[in-house]
Order: structure tokens, then sequence, then C-alpha cells
DNA sequence: GGTGGCAACTTAATCGATTTACTTATCAGT
DNA sequence: ACTGATAAGTAAATCGATTAAGTTGCCACC
């Protein structure tokens, strides 16, 4: 009659008259019995409905978990709402799947890591969290790390050159010194507002993806001789249609109006676009538009996106293999321009 | 000297010279000892560098993880990739996170539950998972289970009526009994494969969410006197634009050409529109075509997508909020015809 | 002064496993 | 027949916590 409900080792050795012991080397180590008493025991559990080894208890027990912490730059929601933010996340589940390993998606905004950090193998980290402490715990926490697209001075991650990209895309753009720019910038500061942003010099030491594309288009800005007003700086605080559009149609209609817009995502530059056709402007004669990431909906715009662009997908494997091997390296991944009509 | 590297609850007890209940109780019950002695031991934790009870001991102890399971119809790539679902799983995961509680992702393809059971307080399952073992063991699993657009005779989900708005969308497009019908239809088989398929009679009895929504242009093809051939209905194995248009082109220049596609997502009837204007067909003189989920991209399409629309964010945010109240209903959410200049 | 009640801790069982060290039994070899 | 190896299995410590039950000291009250 005493059938519990749900099984444990326990009380499956007990059922079946042997030691604990044997039951859960039946299950991790053939060796360490004789075949019959195994094929015996493992019968009996998938008669009796006991799946085997509970996972937490095995891995409180073996302090390994087959979950890797995925920490993303900002909520959830926002991360599967970018195009190239789940690109990346396809990469990396790809390879772990295969492995057997599951995902779990941590939040940037979170204040900490303890919640997860006693249930993962370790993290892979895209993009600097937009919160800082977890920056400072991800410095330190007694597992494995690998970062992707910017340094906590471990020695794991994966990274594109954002600067010398938006170098690139940047001095492509610019073609005049009396050229007037606008940078339409994405995530610059933490603050989850949409604004002009006046104090440029504090970036130039800043980490964040934003700050160091802002760095590379700076150079450019100086390199090509053209001057940047102060005020022609715009903060978005996520990629989405709704805030790009508000900040593209402010940095369209201020005077002198910009002929150059640098836009720090392809939906800003996307969103752009549609601002100035809607205003009349033509691209790229009255306004050239340049975006960063390279999504596919740019490469179907009527003109095509001049964009740099970056597989994210690739990224998002390397990244979780790096994390597989344990091994401490950085790798460098490539990126193309991709020269379109638009700028 | 004996300072261990990373502290347990037990050593910090020893270090302080008090047992091991009462630091458990000064994190987790103040009022089981004097707010000094607590003060003191908090104090103590965080100058040592103890961060709280580990969460995996105390998740066995007390059988409560804070993760919930978020299991996808299909690999995790290519749930990331596709635009309903990631919505979706925003919505998820924004009343999630609200709650502290983490999102472990699974994958649809795995055949066992097994690897994350023992870990999470549940199962939020978007549609019917591809591997039938899964959905054998989601009946039966001891945890609290949220599905979404399918059933597995467990009381709490979250549905649209598939069936009813496939039919509504399909009498739209219907508009003469001679008209000729293709079906583009998105997972319909298990396997993995890009085909035709030939025998529609096993699907009538399917609860997969492809087969609801066929069963619904059935139905309306029924209605509206129209004839179906059997080498009309093709299967695209995933909502990429790569397949979509294989697909469509295939449809498009059989003989006699259909007029009407139906397609059971957005992205193949953006897809297929592509096709039909790269074709030099006009949409919807030689050819209607709609879509169903309500993507923005479909808005912004020349000629406007005419689909059915549904929220997914708010079903995402209605199963969380279901999952949460562990309540046992069935909530049925909201649908409406798109009407746009394509079908 | 004895009793009851309460506050503040401690002891020890427990969650569900893994794993080292130990006990037997069996058998080959001399 | 005795030794030593090997195979097969068991006992008990352990992972890092929670918590019911028990202990102790202190104070109030009749």
């Amino acid at each position: 009659m005493s059938k519990p409900k749900s099984w444990t080792l326990k009380s499956i050795a007990n059922e079946l008259g042997v030691s604990n012991a044997t039951v859960s080397n039946a299950f991790n180590r053939p060796d360490q019995l004789s075949k019959a008493r195994r094929e015996e025991i493992l019968a009996a559990c998938k008669k009796l409905g006991y799946f085997g080894p509970n996972k937490a208890a095995q891995s409180l027990r073996r302090g390994t978990f087959n979950i890797v912490a995925l920490v993303l730059p900002d909520s959830v929601e926002y991360m599967v709402s970018d195009p190239v933010a789940s690109s990346f996340m396809r990469g990396v589940s790809s390879v772990l799947e295969k492995n057997g390993i599951n995902l779990l998606l941590f939040s940037g905004n979170s204040d900490n890591l303890n919640s997860v950090v006693d249930f993962v193998d370790g993290f892979i980290c895209y993009g600097r969290p937009r919160n800082k402490q977890l920056v400072e715990q991800l410095k330190k926490v007694p597992k494995h790390v690998v970062t992707v697209d910017f340094d906590i001075g471990r020695e794991a991650s994966v990274n594109v050159n954002n600067q010398q990209a938006s170098f690139d895309i940047a001095m492509h753009a610019l073609e005049n010194s009396d050229d007037r720019v606008a940078i339409l910038g994405l995530r610059l500061l933490n603050d989850n507002v949409l604004c002009r942003v006046y104090e440029h010099h504090e970036f130039e030491a800043g980490q964040s993806i934003a700050h160091q594309r802002l760095r590379g288009y700076h150079q450019a800005i100086n390199e090509a001789g053209v001057t940047l007003s102060d005020d022609r700086t715009w903060n978005i605080p996520e990629s989405s249609e709704r805030f790009a559009s508000i900040a593209a149609k402010e940095a369209l209609s201020s005077t002198p109006r910009p002929n150059v817009l640098l836009c720090m995502s392809d939906l800003i530059a996307l969103a752009a676009m549609r601002e100035a056709i809607k205003m009349g402007l033509s691209i790229p004669n009255d306004v050239r538009i340049v975006g960063f990431d390279g999504i596919d909906e740019g490469q179907r715009f009527v003109p095509k996106l001049t964009t740099v662009h970056q597989n994210s997908e690739e990224k998002g494997r390397l990244a979780a293999t790096l994390f597989l091997s344990k091994e401490q390296q950085v790798a460098q991944i490539d990126y193309q321009l991709q020269i379109g009509q638009s700028g």
C-alpha cells in the first residue's frame, strides 16, 4: 500500500531490496554492478515510473547544472523584439541545444545575479548589462563567464570591433567638410528616456557598445574635418519603431537640417528613412542615412540601406562554443560594410 | 586561517559561533531571533562575502525554484526568429520578470522533460511541441502547467480560436465558387521538410495550431462551394523567408494558377506577395493573398496585407498571469480580421 | 516559591541524491 | 589449504540548506 506518489532513489532501493548506492550506480556507473542486476533495476524503475535521479539533488551534489544563463543587456522583453539580439540568441541556443544544455534568460535590469548563480554552470553575457551592479558581480562571480561585445577583464570574450566599424561606415557617409551630421544613438544613457544628449566627453571612456560606436563616429567626424554641433546627438532608449520615428522626426526638422544621419541600428535607420520620405526629402540627395547591424529588412527597403553587416548568429555560435570549451581567449569576429543607396 | 573560499551557511555559523538554524533564520524568518542578533549576523555575512543561502540547496529543501520553463513548439532557434512567437515571449517575460521569476527556454524537439523538470516550478507551453513524447510527459508531469493554443486535458490554458479565425479569413478571401485555392501551411507535418501534402484526411483530427487552421480553411472552402484539388497544399517547415519563397513560387507557377493563397503566417504571405510581384502578377486582381498573425511589417507592405490579427504579447502576459495564479481555467483571447488590399 | 509562558536559540531530521571506504564472496594460483 | 585479487554490493559521510521539536533562561504572577 505504501507506494509513495513519486519515487526517490531511496524508496526505489527499499522497494527492490538493494542499497541506495546500487540504484545510483545503475544509472550513473554501469561498471560498478553486474550487468544482470543493472538491467533488473532499470527495468523495475521503468515499470514503477521512476525516471531517474532527481536533477536538482544531483546538481547540488555534483555542482553541475546543464544550464547556462544568457545575461541580456536589458529586459528580456527588449531582447526578443530586437532582430539582431534574437539572431545572436539563435546562434547560442543552436549550439547549446546540441549539447543538451538549457538556456536561462537573465535580464540585464536585475540587480542581483544571486537568484540564478546557484543554478547555472556559468554565464554568457551579450553586451553590457544596463544594471551596473550586475557588471561588478560578473567580474568576480565564481563561475565560467564569456562576454560578448564588452569586456570585464575576464579573458573569454567575443567581439566585433564596434569602434572601427562605426568609423568605417561614418567615413563612407561623410563627403564634405560642411556636412551637417546628426547621430541617432541607441542606449547611450542608462536612463530609459528619449532625449538629446549634450555632454559628449564622458562617453569617450565608456565601454558599452553604444559608446564604442560613438567613438568611431567621432573619430570619423574629426578625420573628415566636419563639425558636430553639440545638440545633434539623440539618445534612443530601445531599438523600436516608435522611439526611432520620434527622434528621426526631431532630428530632421531641426535647423540647420542635417544631411547625414548616423544611426546606431538598422531599425533606427529604417524608421528615419520612413520619416525622411514622409517629409518629402530625397535619400541620399537631401539626407544620407546609414545604419548598423545588417538586418534583412534593410536590404529589401527602397532605397537599400547602407550599413555595417555583422553575422550575429555566427557570433552567438562562437560565444556558445567558446563557453563550452572553457578556454580563455578573445575572439574577434568580422564585419562588412554593406553599401546600398541610402548613404 | 581556515577560511573556506566560499562560505556556506554552516561555515558562517561556525565562524560566528551560532547555530546553523540561527543564520538561516536571520535570512528567512526575522521573527525567530532578536533584532540585534539578526543585524549582527547579516552584517557579518556582508563583511565576509556570504551572499545568502545557496539557492540550489534551498530549492531542493523547499521544492520551489523561481524558474518557469517555457516549452516552445520547436527549437529555440526557431522561436526567436518568429516575430509572433517572440512577442508572445515578450509578454510572458514581462510578467515573470516583475515577479522575480526566471525564464528557462525549453526546446519542443527535446525528447525528455526530465532534464529540467526537477529545476522548475512548472511549464508554460506555447503551441503543441513537435516531439510527441513531450506531449505525453506534459500530460502527467507533477507540476503546474499552462498550455497556449493547444490542449492536453489539463485545465489551465489560453487559446485563440484558430479554426474560427481561419474560417473567417478564408471566407473573406473566397469570392466565387470557381476560385482556385492553394494553401501554404506552416508545420503541418512533423518532418522538417518543404513539400506538397496530398493526404488531407488525417489532419482533420489533429490538434496542432496548423491543423486547427487547416480545418478552418477547409470549412470555409466547403461553405463557399469551392473545390480544393488535392495537390494544392504545401507544408512549410518553418516561418522563414527562404522556405516560404520557394513554396510560393511553386504554388504560383503550378497550373491552373491559383488565384487565392491562404497562408498560415504573415511571414509566408509576405514572401508570397514578393514572389507574385516578381512574376508580374497583380495583387489582388490576379491573386488574392491572406496571412495570419498581424505583424507590423504586413501593415507597411504595399499592398497592405489582409490578415488575422492576434495580440500575442497580450496572450503571453495572460499565460504568465494564469500560471502565477495557479488557477485552473481556460481563457479565450480575441482576434480581429485586419483587412488590407491584398485579398 | 512554584508554575506558566515566552523569547531566543540549538538539535537533529530531512530534501534526494553521489561517492569513498569498507565488507563479503568467489576464484585463480601455488 | 592458504594467499591475494577481483567483483559486487553496502554503510555512511556529504552537498547546502530548512524546519519541527526541544532546550534554556528569564520574568511575571498568584
